[in-house]
DNA sequence: CGTAGAATTGCTACATTATAACCTAAGGTG
DNA sequence: CACCTTAGGTTATAATGTAGCAATTCTACG
C-alpha cells in the first residue's frame, strides 16, 4: 500500500473517529493520547512502544516508559488501536467504534499490515464454538507472507 | 480437560514423536532439549520460559536463559511446540511433523490451550488470499473463553 | 584411532518490553 | 471554593529475550 493512496486522509479519519467516540464515551483525548494516536496512524506499519518515546520527546510531552503506554491502553480500551502481540507492536484501528473481532496480514517485504475482514473471522470463531463446543471472548489473528502489492512487484 | 484424560499418555506420544523427528532430520534431542519437552508438556497449559529456569535447575542442568531459549528454539524449529505469543508462552504440539497451519484456543478459567483444527485455519488463510490477494506463509491465531469443560461447571 | 570441523552448551552481560508505586497537577462537580 | 476523580510525572524495577565468546562434545573422514 505504500504511496497509493493520501494517507492524510487516513490519519483524519482515524483522528476524526477518535473525537466521536471520546465524545461518546465521556472520555478525554488529551494532547498526549492525541499525539500517541496520530504517530501511530503516521502509516500502516506496527509501531513498537519504545519507538514512541524520542518523538514524544521531540514534541515536548514527557516521554517515560509509562505515560507512552498508559496513552496506548487507553486507545486500547476504546479500540482505537490494537496491539499486534507476535511483534509487541501497536497499529490504529480500521474502524473503531463497532466492536468487531480483528486480525491483520502483516507483510514481511514491505512491513505493512492490513485488517481482516471481521466477517471471515466471525465465521470462523461460530465454525469453532460449533465444533469445540466453547465459548469464543477474544481473539488475535496474526497473518503473515506477501502482500498484494509486494507480491505485483516481484 | 483437566483429570479428563491419562495425560501421561499425551507425555509419551509427545516424547515418540520427537524421537522419531529428531531420527528423521538428523538432529539431536540432547538431555536439556528432553527435558524442555517434558516440561512444557507437563500439563496443557501454555509455559513461559522463566518458569522452567527452576525446573531446570532443579533437575542439575544449567539454568541460564540462553539454555532454555535455545532449547525452546530447536523445539519450534521442528515443530514439537509453538509459541503462544500473546502469552509469552510456550505449549507443545499435538501433531508435529505434519506441517499444518497453527492456532489455539486458551481458556481464561481453567488455562488450558488446545490446538485449533488445522482444516479451519486452512480454509480461512485460502479465502483470505483470494480476498485479498496476498500470499500467506505463517500464521497465528489465538483464541480465549471459556472451555466446554469450564461451561458444563459453570 | 585421531584430528578437524561443526554443533551444542556454559556463561556473562545486556537489550527490549512492560509495570509498580507513589506523588503532583489538572479538570469536573457540587 | 472545596472536593473528588482522572490524568500525568518520576523513579525504580520486573519480565522477557539476545549477543557474543569460550569451552566442550559430537561426528565424519582420512
Amino acid at each position: 500500500m505504500p504511496h497509493t493512496h493520501d494517507h492524510g486522509h487516513c490519519i483524519d479519519t482515524a483522528m476524526a473517529a477518535a473525537r466521536r467516540l471520546c465524545e461518546e464515551r465521556g472520555a478525554r483525548l488529551t494532547p498526549v493520547r492525541r499525539r500517541v494516536l496520530e504517530l501511530v496512524w503516521a502509516n500502516h506499519k506496527p509501531t513498537g512502544a519504545y519507538e514512541l518515546l524520542p518523538q514524544l520527546a521531540q514534541d515536548g510531552f514527557n516521554s517515560a516508559p509509562p505515560t507512552v503506554y498508559r496513552a496506548l491502553d487507553f486507545l486500547l480500551e476504546l479500540g482505537l488501536i490494537h496491539r499486534i502481540s507476535s511483534l509487541n507492536a501497536f497499529i490504529g484501528c480500521d474502524h473503531p467504534g463497532s466492536a468487531h473481532p480483528t486480525g491483520f496480514f502483516i507483510c514481511h517485504k514491505c512491513g505493512e499490515a492490513t485488517e481482516l475482514p471481521p466477517d471471515e473471522l466471525s465465521a470462523l470463531a461460530e465454525r469453532l464454538e460449533a465444533l469445540l463446543g466453547v465459548r469464543v471472548e477474544g481473539e488475535t489473528h496474526e497473518l503473515t507472507g506477501l502482500c498484494s502489492n509486494c507480491r505485483k512487484a516481484a
